[in-house]
DNA sequence: TTGGTGACTAAAT
DNA sequence: AATTTAGCCACCA
């Protein structure tokens, strides 16, 4: 059975994506924002955009990585507008600077990583 | 184990 | 621009 293979019960692959994601969102930084796609290829969990929505999710309210500057690929907060998170992330992107048009940015301007150069 | 879901994305229609 | 299809991977019933 299972062949040694568990996904529940302290799963040593899976917090070791975790660890790699955390070190992602850490690299972003203030006044820029990046993509669940982007972030999910710098953290090496390629294709896996979901999984970085999904860890995001359980992050504690204190923690001090910047999950706030994570959008989808369309430069749009993915989090339900009347969500505290969802408000609180308008809000702290706002106090970076981050210029947010009808709950979009522009990826071009703010997006990260920037090919153009600042 | 199977099937459905989700803070997603890219490509096709 | 909007909708549909398919892909990804962890979590839950």
């Amino acid at each position: 059975m299972r062949e040694g293979s568990r996904a529940s019960d302290s799963d040593p692959v899976v917090d070791n994506r975790k660890q790699m994601l955390w070190q992602a969102l850490a690299s972003i930084p203030p006044g820029r924002v990046t993509s669940y796609g982007r972030l999910a290829q710098l953290a090496g969990l390629g294709r896996g955009a979901r999984l970085v929505g999904r860890w995001l999710g359980q992050l504690p309210d204190g923690t001090a990585l910047p999950w706030h500057r994570v959008l989808n690929s369309q430069g749009q907060l993915s989090l339900p507008a009347d969500s505290p998170s969802g408000q609180e992330q308008y809000q702290r992107l706002m106090a970076e600077g981050v210029i947010i048009r009808n709950r979009r940015v522009n990826m071009a301007r703010f997006g990260w990583p920037d090919e153009s150069g600042t």
